[in-house]
RNA sequence: CGGGAUGUGGCGCAGUUUGGUCAGCGCGCUUGCCUUGGGAGCAAGAGGACGGGGGUUCAAGUCCCCCCAUCCCGACCA
């Protein structure tokens, strides 16, 4: 390709829309263009990005016995009626009408349609296990959509789903994915880490999600530094054993005490010279089942999500200072599990091993000295709904966790037979009993996976490609293309590398040569090839390495060698 | 959804406080000269009617109202 002709519209200056790096850095090397609110085009060099990962995603899916296909981007009501989504989804869930005024969406996901696809033409166990997937655009009206293509509203996506006869066959459909989400990530060329996750609003229990790490990640993880353990989770769904201090004391009574506008475990624990392990925090919730008062230790935190699953309650936020007021007569800062009535009492388990604890008293600018647990109030569950985090043992081995940022690329999910009940999804076994089929649904992110690449590889002149997923592999620099023996050069050296097969651009805009140069860092073709004065005297072309900035002479025969060695192990990982 | 900010040529911005040559600057773009190893220089140009609508006024990017779009933040973790 010749730079003259490549839509690459670079930019030098940053687009004030742009916060995050690779949102910044894929809009300046002008691989994207916004159209909307997280809604963008796709350029040529983007596209080719895109194009890699999908490819190897593909390969990946079709090793493991995957069939393509591709399923309609607008889906009627009805489907989502069936398994109940269309009033679950919310406003998240782009709605439309036709000109008769029936209700379609855009799929955000394709769990409905593929289900009634595959209870029309699935009837017996001979047809399973079935792994279909596409990738397809999908629609989420995004709350905020925000970070470029991060978290966008139109993104292109990976689905997979697998059908299998039962739960040991979902097993190994399941352990397949994970085997081609790992060659997938490694093939990319990304640092990554498989994690344990929470399943969320689509169903199921045993879920993991594939993290690229980067310091931009929204998500927190924390893992086992044992390499041999290997535990790793999202702090939504992590687990550690709980910390109880032994009780050493007597219980005491109970002690009213004035705490004046110490609404905050700090302030609280301060004032009155305690730990903040001592104060019992009691955090109160509303869910569409009612209030709810949460309570941790005071060094730590809810975990809304673990809290949530206990509760089996699709929203929770936290009360505002009215609700608050109503339930507990007191203004945030002092609400307290002591006396409290009318909301459903939650404890962590480290709660209930504490003893003469301080607690708000549900009075303003008062807490109580010496509540104990059992004796003083009596939670209706015990459960951990607390926030695990760096420092807190491995519920496997016992060794402190580290936490590490994450960016989600991908999550695979056992179903189970949510869908196929609700959407009618049965087979006949060889004894003749209609069962239901086992579904579970496998999805990596197209577009953020390209994002996350950028996030994790780049430096302050642009973007360092990781080789398998870069635009292109090698830009040829003439120094300056008026000069005809360089550009004659610079021409040679660009056919050879094109007979070669190599992926190539040729950069002869009648640019000057520190343009070129700041171009290729930004854009980051991982070798840069230039050809100058001194490379038409002595036939040596000076290579140079965008990961490492190193340059190497090389004789104008060995080049084409020379660059496929590179590109092949750089590939091969 | 709530809160905040912003909206002026392709990009980045000034101008709004104190209505009146305010429609401007840098980059980019076009043409020419010159230059050519890290975003050169000179000269001459093209390009916007100031997010949209409605008001106030002799006069509105500048003041008022409504709407839209974009970006950021988001519950006092009690």
């Amino acid at each position: 390709m010749r730079a003259s002709q490549l839509l690459m519209p670079t930019l030098r200056e940053v687009p004030a829309e742009a916060e995050v790096v690779s949102h910044q850095l894929l809009l300046r090397a002008g691989f994207i263009r916004k159209v909307a609110a997280g809604i963008y085009n796709i350029l040529p060099l983007g596209w080719r990005v895109v194009r890699k990962i999908m490819q190897i995603i593909r390969e990946e899916m079709d090793r493991q016995g995957g069939q393509e296909i591709m399923m309609p981007i607008v889906q009627p009501a009805e489907l989502w009626q069936e398994s109940g989504r269309w009033d679950v989804y919310g406003p998240e869930l782009f709605r439309l009408k036709d000109r008769h005024g029936r209700d379609f969406c855009l799929a955000p996901t394709h769990e409905e349609i593929v289900t009634a696809l595959v209870r029309q033409e699935v009837n017996s166990y001979r047809q399973l296990p079935l792994l279909l997937y596409q990738i397809q655009n999908k629609y989420r009206d995004e709350r905020r959509p925000r970070f470029g293509l991060m978290r966008g509203r139109e993104f292109i996506m990976k689905d997979l789903y697998s059908f299998d006869r039962d739960e040991a066959g979902l097993d190994i459909s399941y352990q397949k994915m994970f085997t081609a989400y790992t060659r997938v990530f490694q093939r990319c060329g990304l640092r990554f880490r498989p994690v344990e996750a929470d399943s969320g609003a689509i169903g199921g229990n045993v879920t993991h999600e594939f993290m690229v790490l980067a310091e931009s990640g929204e998500a927190l993880v924390v893992f086992c530094p044992r390499e041999e353990c290997g535990y790793a989770a999202n702090v939504e769904r992590a687990v550690s054993p709980p910390r109880r201090e032994e009780a050493v004391e007597e219980a005491r009574a109970v002690q009213l005490v004035s705490t004046p506008s110490m609404h905050t475990v700090t302030q609280v624990a301060a004032y009155l010279g305690v730990e903040p392990s001592r104060i019992i925090k009691t955090i109160l919730f509303q869910t569409e089942k009612g209030t709810v008062a949460a309570l941790v230790r005071g060094d730590r935190e809810v975990n809304e999500v673990k809290l949530q699953r206990v509760l089996g309650v699709l929203r929770l936020e936290m009360a505002d200072a009215e609700a608050v007021e109503e339930i507990t007569g007191a203004a945030p800062g002092y609400a307290g599990p002591v006396g409290l009535k009318g909301v459903e009492v939650v404890a962590d388990e480290e709660v209930t091993g504490m003893v003469n604890a301080v607690a708000g008293a549900n009075k303003n600018d008062a807490h109580l000295l010496n509540v104990n647990p059992g004796r003083d109030f009596a939670p209706h569950r015990v459960a951990d709904i607390r926030q695990v985090r760096a420092g807190d043992p491995c519920p496997r081995c016992g060794e402190a966790l580290q936490e590490a940022r994450g960016i989600e690329v991908g999550q695979i999910f056992k179903l189970g037979d949510k869908y196929s009940r609700a959407l009618g999804a049965y087979y006949l076994d060889e004894y003749g009993q209609s069962r239901p089929i086992i579904m579970g649904c496998y999805g990596i992110g197209v577009t953020r996976t390209m994002a996350a690449a950028v996030e994790q590889n780049h430096d302050e002149n642009g973007i360092i490609w990781p080789v398998p997923i870069a635009p292109y592999h090698v830009v040829v620099v003439p120094v300056n293309y008026r000069e005809e023996a360089q550009a004659q050069l610079a021409e040679e050296v660009y056919r050879e590398l094109l007979a070669a097969g190599i992926e190539v651009v040729l950069d002869d805009r009648p640019e000057r040569a520190g343009v070129k140069f700041k171009d290729a860092d930004l854009v980051g073709y991982p070798l840069r090839i230039t050809v100058g004065a001194r490379a038409v005297e002595t036939r040596n072309l000076e290579v140079r390495y965008r990961a490492t900035g190193e340059t190497q002479e090389v004789p104008l025969e060995g080049l084409v060698s020379h660059v496929q060695e590179f590109i092949a192990s750089a590939v091969r990982g």
